[in-house]
DNA sequence: CGACTTATTGATCGTTCGGTCAATAACTAC
DNA sequence: GTAGTTATTGACCGAACGATCAATAAGTCG
């Protein structure tokens, strides 16, 4: 019925539909959906060439988790470097993580804690991801620290803190969501007594 | 070569012999490693017997998890009921989170989170178990503002944000085990300043 | 001791997984 | 137009999963 002609692509396209069709299944049905039959059937073509492509499985779910979270970080970083001075930075970072965060993303990341335990590959790309957040997050702290505009003496610590506990209110959220927007606030408020922001730099930005 | 006798046992003692290898597995590989064939090698018999004493494999994991669960809540619950004062409790019940946290337990909870999604049986125990963590943890800061020790006036919200917190906290600690000493105390110091429990209470007790 | 209940086995089914390989046909280049 | 390269197919493996069921034997009870 459905049958159709062959179609010949050049390697560097097939790979990149893939590797697409790959990271839409991470993100829709998570980390572990992302099985050779099903990226074949995404992509139109035969299991068999996906791995003609890709020399193991486990590889491609680790480089499609390193994919995601790069974009994710990337995006973030961007959002803060809009941002006007470092007390706001820090405030955008915050939001970024807990209010606006994504649920498709802080899913695979949930995954990949998970399926990290059997993934080598996997759990190498993750701790490396992981730390490129923490690094992030420990230079946003930093800065903020050099102007005086807050106060984190260890910022990796702190950083490390932060993340965790993002991390962990994220993937709550993500579960049985419901109570994002109440918890912001809640963190909002927390990080910043932390950093011994001043309040009234909260309460005029309505937090 | 091994082959032995066959032994009849009552379908309670076997029920019990299932469940627990069922837990070890869990609690050594993961809650995907719960596999009827697993579960058979472990106790000695034949996976078929597995089956026929659980209905459905999704179900007997769910209710391995909530086992555990409640397990290590019931645990924390009876070191804080043996602590001192308000201010202790928390101390205490900090400590059993982030401190003396039970790394397979955490992974448990980890695996639970991505697992639930394709298990149904499993989402349900999982939210039941995480509102259960929540009350607890809330009925511990509620005793303490009501005896004016610390100043907890939403403490549902409090109890979710430093259950999430702690929970994102040993999901790191467990993959990457490494901070979780010097992570102990930024967290005690958080939520004691969160809870505004004074600096000196912290001090004397040596955080 | 013999009969009956049923816990237990062994064999088998259908599905899904990752991975391999010869055969084929679509483009390319001469 | 034709030959050659190789992307692509289709047909396989072996392993692991959950699940079902008749046949069997262990323990019990009269």
């Amino acid at each position: 019925m459905t049958e159709r002609k062959r179609i010949r692509k050049s390697p560097a396209v097939r790979r990149d539909e893939i590797r697409g069709a790959a990271r839409a299944i991470a993100l829709e049905q998570g980390l572990s959906a992302v099985t050779q039959r099903a990226v074949a059937e995404r992509v139109g073509i035969v299991p068999g060439l996906v791995t003609h492509y890709v020399d193991r499985m486990e590889l491609l779910v680790a480089e499609i988790f390193r994919e995601i979270a790069r974009e994710e970080l990337e995006q973030v970083r961007g959002e803060v470097a809009g941002a006007g001075g470092d007390v706001d930075r820090v405030l955008v970072l915050l939001r970024e993580l807990i209010g606006d965060y994504r649920r498709d993303v802080a899913l695979v990341w949930v995954d990949g804690w998970s399926l990290s335990r059997r993934n080598d590959d996997l759990a190498a790309v993750l701790t490396e991801e992981a730390r490129a957040w923490e690094e992030f997050v420990a230079a946003v702290l930093a800065d903020g620290h050099r102007a005086e505009a807050l106060h984190a003496p260890d910022a990796l610590a702190l950083a490390r803190f932060v993340v965790g506990a993002t991390d962990g209110l994220s993937a709550q959220a993500a579960v049985w969501a419901g109570y994002e927007a109440e918890t912001l606030g809640t963190v909002v408020r927390t990080v910043a007594g932390l950093l011994r922001i001043p309040r009234e730099e909260l309460t005029l930005r309505g937090y």
